[in-house]
RNA sequence: GCGGCUGUGGCGAAGCAGGCAGACGCGCCAGGUUUAGGUCCUGGUGGUGGUGACACCGUGAGGGUUCGAAUCCCUCCAGCCGCACCA
């Protein structure tokens, strides 16, 4: 290989050769840095230009990729996909006039440098800056242009100063209803003072004790520390947001055992957003699959609550209400049984001393053998108590439930229905109660059929099952039929559809007090507290009471102190008994200081759990627009000018925002709930951050698997007539991840290394369309390297490396060659679809090569083309072409629409919708004309064979259809 | 189970508003350069039949709408993703 490229190089020393690319792309990366060809002026502040008038006149746009967690190792040939392709259009966008923001940082704090620094002892930081250096340097050999200046990571001082002020904001908010938005928390107080708004015992402000008031703002603050049922992960030694736990009960990462346990943590209120989060989606500009997973995650439903009527046993109690949430109303006539959560607060106080008596005695199913409601209850709460969420899921098939031996009132057939508790109830939705309708209801029907209790049919089944419940196979549970059997003296709902139904039964429920409409989330409050070291500091202060205090700015950040041990303490993973303790509660001189917050110095105590990781990405698209403020989160102006609203984006926000789907609900719906609390507080004039949100494919790769499953190192396989060999054994073939543990990993360098980086560009953008997962083929990528080796030979000589270009006057067919290619490749750039600007921009090239020879203008015109997918060897051989400026910033050609006119079209003739003949005309025939050209021409003649001609549909110029 | 997305040559894919299916690339075949192989260059390449200009068949399967369907509608199948007792 090494004497061979000798030769070749001998013989043609200025042959576009990996060598020549890896000098040329080395020597433009530097003078682009040196130059700072991709600083994008700011309006105000630091970062505004000399001429930050005229910056402002211009178009601009702001660009941003999901950053990236720095690991340790490094970047893949799958990373890069959408940082390309950003950059591809970034640079486009720049040379159609545009100021342009992009740039990138990293999202540094995470597990994996804390759980190196467990085992190592180095420091996590120390590990993570070694990574971001590394992840800098292979994202500068991509030819990314990023604006330097305002890269970010999470992990500064200088950067977690803005994260902790955010979650000081947050803390000091309060989410009025009456205006629909965060307000500061001064103005609740103002309203407690003044009587505006009662406390909730009634007493007067003044006259609650300081960790009182603490307790009742706590109720209000949008941040808050709450005892409360979390996950909490054993093997993570940490609490998890409900989003970081999987479906079958374990962590994303690590894949542990998670528990639920009551413990003390700090909670955002994201649910009070909800409507909002779910509202807003309407404005942007993003795939609808990612808003309909949001808009399921929220899970808004509308519907009703009404209360039941129960006895209590507990003395001098009385009657007591059950309230259960339904989004069926209408079915309320036929509610014949009620289901209370094994936790529900009610359960102790309805049960009663003994069975009630019923003719022919309960059934065995009902009292589950048990002497008495109390033992049975109790047996059943403990065994629900005891199943780990993976447990419940398995058994969701068989209904399982005890009777309490109590009986509440359906509120309008006044029957006495069976309470039950039953874990197929969760008390983290709605009331934690429902009514069971089971002849409607598919999960209350099954339980029904197990416990053989009655139904009732009040909707009129559409189809011939008939209206007797008990011959039914399911239960029948559209909206679409008519309601019957469901009249009292008061309010009949026979014959109404479902929606006038649920409108009737809801305000005869509310005009008797019984009842309401309301609206249900599935979202739940986001659990904000982390039990790690290599997390951002609370900027949290307790007193001797107990009392949360915030630190004031001047106070911020809040460093993380050095410690020992890094770890928090974890447990045997299966232990769900173990509480958890923080690893900066060991730090007692940090944690234990002497503070003055304005009534002089005190002693207090730091808050010792960390932010999720999350926190650092809820907002870093604010500090890309003005990364060095040290007096604000970000210049309004500068805010506004980058990401304010205007007419194409009505929430403003980022232009575009490119990452991997798996995003969808975590980071996207936390960032947008940070953003719309500083919306709220006038600190950002964009009620959304990111405006249009494309996600980008996964390159996967082969992974080849011998006779045992297991995967063989993927480079080493060999392809005889269609059959995988590894070590001369038969392997199989399939598409994976790319990933270390499917040996399948294909380092940038690799390529980079045998062609160049604008042939990884290159390939990586013509491989598929960005939205699409699509294996790498290491094969293939020769194509865009003999493309680039063509496109350069079209210019220089490879033997003396002098401009081959000619001087003459492009002739017309060429003129329409470069004139479509540029029409379609500005379109396709434009339109994020590079496979198919690839493609028209080698259409061009190749042209050019059979050509012979290339007219200066066209190759000018046509390595502008292709600069933002291959800009190093553009610049290259814009230099050669004489330019002394880089072409960062030149224009791209424009297309001349006199050359996008053919000046004869191909119309096809078909015959019953075959093709059967082909005319040149010209582009402005009439259709007349056309068709009577068509039925003169002999192949039509022919293929006619003298049949009757029924009807010509003429679309001149391009086809004509006869019908015989 | 519910919801969503995707099915086009040997492979990655084009075809964006219903009008020439397969642009561009890989691979493969033939030829050229080369002592040879590789690189590089030129040409060909959906399938079947034919020496042949040509014919027929072809966009997961089946049906429908239409002069005309990869594209629109219905049913089914397969793969991927999300949610998962959410009342």
């Amino acid at each position: 290989m090494s004497e061979s490229t000798s030769e070749a190089a001998s013989a043609a020393p200025y042959r576009y050769t990996h060598a020549l690319a890896a000098q040329i792309e080395a020597r433009w990366q530097d003078r682009w840095e040196k130059d700072g060809v991709f600083a994008a002026p700011n309006p105000v502040g630091p970062l505004a230009d000399a001429d930050a008038a005229g910056a402002a006149e211009k178009p601009h746009a702001f660009i941003m990729d999901m950053f990236p967690y720095p690991s340790g190792a490094g970047l893949h040939v799958g990373h890069p996909l959408g940082y390309i392709a950003t950059d591809v259009y970034a640079r486009h966008l720049r040379m159609t006039g545009y100021n342009v923001l992009h740039t990138m940082g990293f999202d540094a704090f995470g597990l994996p440098a804390e759980q190196y620094a467990v085992q190592t002892g180095t420091h996590p930081r120390v590990t993570t800056e070694a990574n971001i250096a590394k992840y800098r340097e292979q994202l500068r050999s991509l030819g990314l242009g990023h604006d330097l200046r305002r890269s970010i990571s999470t992990i500064d001082p200088s950067y977690y100063k803005w994260t902790q002020w955010i979650f000081l904001q947050i803390f000091n908010s309060w989410f009025d209803p009456s205006v629909q938005a965060a307000r500061p928390i001064s103005e609740l107080i103002a309203k407690f003072e003044s009587g505006a708004m009662a406390t909730p015992d009634g007493r007067a402000w003044s006259a609650l004790a300081p960790a009182e008031r603490d307790e009742v703002l706590g109720e209000y603050r949008l941040a808050f520390v709450k005892q409360a049922p979390v996950n909490w992960c054993p093997g993570l030694g940490t609490v998890l947001a409900n989003e970081e736990v999987t479906a079958d009960g374990r962590s994303e990462r690590g894949n542990f055992p998670v528990f639920k346990a009551n413990l003390r943590q700090w909670m955002m209120r994201i649910t009070a957003y909800a409507d909002r989060l779910i509202d807003d989606l309407d404005l942007l500009d993003w795939p609808e699959a990612i808003k309909l997973q949001q808009r399921n995650w929220i899970g808004r439903s509308e519907g009703a609550k009404v209360d039941f009527a129960v006895h209590t046993t507990e003395a001098g109690a009385g009657d007591a209400a059950i309230t259960v949430f339904t989004t069926r109303p209408d079915t309320l006539f036929g509610a014949t049984y009620m289901v209370l959560a094994p936790e529900h607060e009610l359960v102790d106080s309805i049960v009663p001393a003994a069975w009630p008596t019923a003719e022919g005695g309960l059934p065995d199913e009902w009292t589950g053998g048990f002497a008495t409601p109390t033992e049975a209850v109790a047996e059943y709460r403990r065994q629900a108590a005891a199943k780990t969420d993976i447990e419940r899921q398995a058994d969701a098939k068989t209904k399982t439930g005890v009777f309490t031996g109590a009986y509440a009132v359906n509120p309008v057939s006044g029957e006495l229905v069976p309470v039950f508790v039953a874990d197929y109830v969760l008390m983290g939705y709605g009331t934690g109660a429902i009514m069971a309708v089971p002849a409607h209801d598919s999960r209350d029907f099954a339980f029904a059929r197990a416990f053989k209790l009655p139904m009732r049919c009040v909707v009129q089944p559409s189809d011939d099952r008939g209206t007797d419940p008990s011959t039914w196979d399911e239960s029948f549970d559209s909206y679409d039929a008519a309601i019957v059997n469901s009249a009292n003296d008061f309010i009949s709902l026979d014959g109404l559809g479902v929606v006038d139904a649920k409108k009737a039964i809801t305000d005869w429920l509310a005009s008797q007090g019984i009842g309401e409409g309301t609206v249900n989330f599935k979202l739940r409050d986001w659990l904000f507290s982390r039990q790690r070291y290599w997390g951002e500091p609370f900027p949290i202060v307790y007193d001797e009471d107990g009392v949360a205090h915030s630190l004031p700015q001047s106070m911020l950040p809040v460093e993380l102190p050095e410690i020992e041990d890094y770890s928090p303490r974890t447990f045997d993973p299966d232990d769900a008994d173990t509480q958890p303790e923080t690893p900066l509660s060991r730090a007692e001189e940090w944690v234990n200081v002497t503070l003055d917050l304005g009534d002089g110095p005190k002693q207090y105590r730091r808050e010792t759990n960390t932010m999720p990781n999350w926190a650092g990405s809820c907002w870093y698209e604010l500090r890309y627009v003005d990364p060095e403020d040290d007096t604000e989160v970000v210049n309004p102006v500068n805010e506004a000018y980058w990401m304010g609203p205007t007419e194409a984006k009505k929430a403003g926000g980022v232009d575009l925002y490119v990452g991997g789907a798996e995003h969808a609900v975590l980071h996207l719906l936390y960032a947008r709930f940070w953003h719309k609390v500083l919306f709220d507080l006038g600190h950002v004039s964009s009620c959304e951050p990111f405006h249009k949100l494309f996600n980008q494919g996964m390159i996967q790769a082969y992974v080849y698997r011998d006779e045992r499953g297991f995967p063989v190192p993927a480079a080493e396989v060999e392809e005889r007539d269609g059959v995988w060999y590894f070590e001369d054994k038969v392997v199989s073939r399939e598409i994976g991840k790319i990933g270390k543990s499917l040996k399948n990993v294909v380092a940038p360098e690799e390529v980079t290394g045998e062609y160049s980086v604008d042939t990884l560009r290159l390939y990586e953008m013509a491989m598929g369309p960005l939205d699409v997962s699509r294996p790498w083929d290491t094969r293939a990528v020769v194509g865009s390297f003999r493309f680039l080796q063509r496109l350069w030979r079209t210019i220089v000589d490879e033997e003396t490396g002098e401009v081959v270009v000619t001087e003459e006057t492009p002739d017309e067919e060429t003129l329409r060659a470069l004139n479509r290619a540029i029409d379609g490749v500005r379109t396709d750039l434009a339109g994020l679809r590079f496979n198919t600007a690839v493609a028209k921009a080698t259409e061009l090239n190749n042209f050019l090569v059979k050509r012979g020879s290339t007219p200066r203008v066209v190759a000018e015109q046509a390595v502008l083309l292709v600069a933002p997918l291959a800009p190093h060897i553009a610049e290259e051989l814009w230099e050669k072409l004489g330019h002394e400026e880089s072409l960062t910033h030149a224009l791209l050609p424009e297309a001349d629409p006199a050359y996008l006119v053919e000046d004869s079209v191909t119309c096809v003739v078909q015959i019953k919708g075959k093709v059967r003949a082909r005319l040149e005309v010209p582009p402005a025939i009439d259709d007349a004309e056309l068709e009577a050209l068509a039925l003169a021409d002999p192949a039509v003649v022919a293929a006619l064979g003298g049949a009757e001609v029924r009807k010509v549909i003429v679309r001149a110029p391009k086809l004509v259809n006869i019908v015989v």
